[in-house]
DNA sequence: GTCATCATGCGACAACCTGTCGTATCCGGC
DNA sequence: GCCGGATACGACAGGTTGTCGCATGATGAC
């Protein structure tokens, strides 16, 4: 089950149902293109189309307004395209990228901690 | 200085460029092409010149033939990458990486020990 | 100097993806 | 039946990528 990017406009319809979920195509219309012309309803919904091709989002067939929600949360969506990159330039390996963000000291010390911690947590329930 | 990404046969010619450095195009293309025709010596010719004019490899004129090295190490690039993506899908931050990838047992401890061990240092040099 | 040989420089092209739009069709309310 | 809005989908322009072909330039053998 391989996961391909998102464009830009698809991210851009994610990021709304990321936020509320489930949303109508004309709410996601009004969103994302505030002087909404008519045309702007087939873009729409040409883009929902795409992403449940994709898998990315369900659609509820029952009313006659469908209702679109997102099959994937954005955490898992990010985790997968980041590994997929980080596999793809490193062999996945982790370690020469944390160096790297580390010595150039792009990871806040907010962050390093919060990736410690995440790394503690992973010791206790190898414990457990 | 924004990073460009790099397509596949790009990235290809990178590889071979950090793996040894410098090259000839020659060198490159028997690399890339092993049933090396005539014409895709133009394709090679073209992937360098492309690199070039993003900033990713230079070119040394001196000789009649070119020297190809590339200008940036594959750790800076890879950083670079995955900085942006995680920019764009999490505000930067790459949490969400490190839960995916322990969910999802991809991490050995090794790789965990080695992970801490440079998070610590990185806290000890804070200290100093 | 001439010629063959190889490299470089670059225009052109097909394939693909993305975002967009237009149109046909469908459905419910009146 | 008719209308308004929603859905389905074909089509297209623009950009990127990988590819190729050809003109130009430099080198070395003779």
């Amino acid at each position: 089950m391989k996961q391909p990017p998102l464009a830009n406009a698809e991210l851009a319809v994610m990021e709304l149902l990321w936020s509320e979920q489930p949303r109508t195509a004309r709410q996601i219309r009004e969103a994302l293109y505030p002087g909404a012309d008519k045309a702007q309803h087939g873009t729409v919904q040409r883009l929902l189309q795409r992403l449940e091709d994709k898998g990315f989002v369900s659609r509820d067939r029952n009313l006659p307004v469908h209702l679109f929600a997102p099959t994937i949360s954005r955490e898992s969506y990010a985790g997968n395209q980041l590994e997929s990159l980080a596999d793809k330039l490193t062999g996945g390996s982790l370690a020469p990228l944390l160096t790297h963000l580390l010595e150039a000291k792009r990871i806040s010390s907010d962050e390093i901690a919060r990736l410690r911690r995440i790394l503690d947590q992973s010791r206790e329930e190898d414990a457990s």
